[in-house]
DNA sequence: TGTCCACTGGAAGGGAGGGCTT
DNA sequence: AAGCCCTCCCTTCCAGTGGACA
């Protein structure tokens, strides 16, 4: 019979049992471990909403991966529950009293959608089906998309939550006007009323906003604390159980993921993504249970994955930068000043015969090399000698140098060199 | 104690690009 | 087609800054 490109891979048998995206952090689990009393909070909160009342806007603080997304996403998934139990006319007696149908959960990613334009576009599309209705996703005046959002919403009669995942994105890039307008909408509609949950991995970026909007949203707050070891083991223990057939991971596996996730501020995200990747190595070496080398293995190649991810997505010019940075590093120079960065950068970009950006905007783009964590930069006085930022790459040399080579429209040094050279002797 | 360096980082604005409206 | 809106990327301008040094 002849081989196929999967045929060394089809017979190794799965170590899941089913559904694999039952370790990927966007699961929502049937239970919640160690984020019940948040969860029964927030029910509290917004269970007037199913009597056809405006629940209180919150605001729910917490670093990476301590369920905030995960507690508001469940209580969305109840109510769609509870609306689909309503709709078949199998409801408990207990919810008589009220029309469950009338509430609408509408979700937004800031993150994503970084834009007051955006956010407003995407928040009044979510109630046309119709393409030729849709608001398009540029061209209107934001007076046109914002009236047009608060029609579509008094339309629907009903109580509208909407979710602002990562809001502190939103506001750090697009200011706080969304907000202004999403959270006096209710004294402009008539049959519907709409609550806000904003979600915010940073607690101070309430300081930013104007002080009515700050007051508005803020009606009720909530702080998830992050997990610690053994709440992230519980975690992990509860969905391996729906994930794996018993005997899969070895008895340090878990212990292992939680404890590195521990160290990383108690993110549940990274500790399932430890999981998973780990599994995923098992099953490509062809083995029958998942050990704690696999984990290791799993926490190298996330993080070199996460490098990859943010050297191969940047934009042409901060590649350059980081280039420069990582080539003078390579040269023995450590410590790199923004003068020292930007002669580096000009010099390339001399070589490949590009026009180099302004010194003002190449710190700009030092600042978010330094935010994507893939170099460390720090504002430092030399006394008479200046201050500028003091600059190190937090990446490994070799290998991200290579990333960078990889793309196209990046030639290395030595052909910039060679090609210049021939430019030189041509005139 | 004042000076001076080498920037930092905020503010304002230009212009290109995508799209809608009249 | 012209005018308008919004976003993104960038430049220009400039006040402010920490700390070594005279």
């Amino acid at each position: 019979m002849k081989e196929n490109v999967f045929s060394n891979y089809i017979d190794s048998k799965p170590l899941y049992k089913g559904d694999r995206d039952i370790l990927r952090p966007s699961y929502i689990p049937k239970e919640l471990p160690h984020r019940e009393e948040y969860t029964q909070d927030l029910a509290s909160i917004m269970v007037t909403a199913l009597r056809g009342e405006r629940p209180s806007n919150v605001l729910i603080f917490g670093k990476t991966g301590t369920g905030k997304t995960a507690v508001v996403r469940y209580l969305e998934r109840e109510v769609q529950r509870l609306k689909r139990d309503a709709s078949e006319s199998r409801l408990d007696e207990e919810f008589d009293k009220f029309d469950i149908g009338q509430v609408e959960y509408v979700y937004i990613n800031c993150e994503v959608v970084d834009t007051h334009y955006g956010v407003m576009k995407n928040i009044g599309n979510k109630f046309v089906e119709d393409w030729d209705e849709q608001i398009p996703f540029t061209g209107w005046p934001m007076e046109k998309v914002y009236g047009s959002l608060k029609d579509r919403i008094d339309e629907e009669r009903k109580v509208v939550v909407i979710i602002l995942d990562e809001l502190d994105k939103l506001v750090s890039k697009s200011g706080d006007s969304v907000l202004y307008h999403l959270s006096k909408i209710n004294s402009e509609l008539e049959q519907s009323k709409v609550s806000l949950i904003g979600i915010s991995n940073n607690l101070k970026f309430t300081e930013f906003l104007d002080p009515r909007v700050k007051s508005r949203l803020g009606e009720e707050k909530m702080i998830f604390p992050p997990y610690n070891a053994d709440q992230l083991q519980d975690i992990l223990s509860d969905r391996a159980k729906s994930a794996f057939e018993e005997d899969i991971l070895e008895d340090d596996v878990i212990p292992l993921c939680s404890a590195l996730a521990a160290q990383e501020h108690g993110d549940a995200r990274r500790a399932l993504d430890l999981l998973r990747v780990s599994t995923e190595i098992a099953e490509r070496e062809r083995c029958t249970m998942v050990d704690t080398n696999h984990v290791y293995k799993a926490k190298n190649k996330i993080e070199q994955d996460c490098v990859r991810e943010a050297v191969t997505t940047l934009p042409h010019h901060s590649k350059l930068v980081l280039y420069s940075i990582l080539l003078s590093e390579s040269n023995g120079k450590n410590k790199l000043t923004t003068g020292e960065v930007y002669s580096g950068y000009k010099e390339l970009c001399r070589l490949s015969g590009m026009d180099p950006l302004t010194q003002r905007r190449i710190t700009d783009l030092i600042s978010e090399l330094d935010m994507l964590g893939l170099i460390n930069a720090r504002v430092k006085s030399f006394g008479r000698r200046g201050r500028t930022k003091e600059i190190q790459a937090s990446v490994p040399k070799s290998d991200t140098i290579n990333m960078i080579e990889e793309d196209d429209s990046i030639e290395s040094v030595e052909e910039l060199k060679i090609g210049s050279h021939r430019q030189a002797k041509l005139m």
